[in-house]
DNA sequence: GATGCTGCTGCGAACGTTCGCAGCAGCGAA
DNA sequence: TTCGCTGCTGCGAACGTTCGCAGCAGCATC
């Protein structure tokens, strides 16, 4: 259980190294069933083994690479904190954030597909969407509803 | 020149109250020709007078009372540091970002405010799109232009 | 002009995140 | 298997930003 052959597998293919802290740090938030912030992914992979030895700062390069690789993403929201996902390839789909709860949903915007057309001809400019959480109001914090 | 009525009024109209920290810092970043940074702001206001005595604190406090009332707004670019612009009522746009050398662009997207719409039908979510930076690549960084 | 309420400020500590450095360890070559 | 290159790690400091607190000052009222 230790190594997760396809985690190794994206890791090595592109030349990156697999590291023990980076296999731990990926099955984690892989196995994780939400959104995790850095600290919880640390909390969960010490939790597993104690004696890991894993510092938060190898947690966050260890994201970020990961977002390079495709194998996650990030999100920063209305809190401040970024938290991370496990991205599976065929469920590409946007966030959205209540600025007010902080609760956050996941929608598959065509328009956003057609935004990013949009910025390539107006802009130049190559965007990627998909790592965003629009901020906006939920239904019951919009409503006046469970303040 | 310390007042600025336009300035005045916005604040107190919603029963805030105007101080001179506010004025100035306000007033500073309605005269700056782009976007600024926290610092940068504080070091403008500064610089007009030395003896001001406003803090960070001060102008982070300010920046996001003026955000509410809908006089300036907040883009947090992938520098992961907030800037802050003077919001002019009409001028509505969005904003991209050059995730790898960090320029940013204006633009006008149509797309955007279906996105809105879409996300109000599929989630619920009130989305507001607008104090938001989208990442991606410009045109030099993307076509392995300057490094 | 004086008074009182309370929203605003400066300070400093704390938060989440990033960075620089020296040493370790993964991986390919021999 | 051993060796060497260099990418990765842990540490701790630093960054940008937020927070809590006690005191100050804007504004309304008299």
């Amino acid at each position: 259980m230790s190594c997760e052959p396809e985690i190794a597998r994206a890791v090595r293919e592109r030349g990156r190294r697999l590291t023990i802290q980076r296999a731990r740090i990926l099955s984690a938030l892989r196995h994780a069933s939400d959104h995790q912030s850095a600290e919880q992914i640390l909390d969960r992979v010490l939790d597993g083994d104690p004696h890991a030895g894993i510092s938060l700062s190898t947690v966050y390069r260890t994201l970020e690479t990961a977002a390079d690789l495709g194998l996650t993403s990030a999100l920063r929201g209305a809190s401040g904190t970024a938290v991370y996902e496990w991205t599976e390839p065929d469920a590409a789909h946007h966030h959205v954030e209540c600025a007010a709860c902080g609760r956050s949903a996941a929608v598959e915007l065509d328009s956003l597909r057609l935004a990013e057309a949009e910025i390539r001809d107006r802009a130049g400019f190559e965007a990627d969407i998909r790592h965003l959480a629009i901020p906006g109001l939920c239904p019951d914090c919009r409503g006046g509803g469970a303040a």
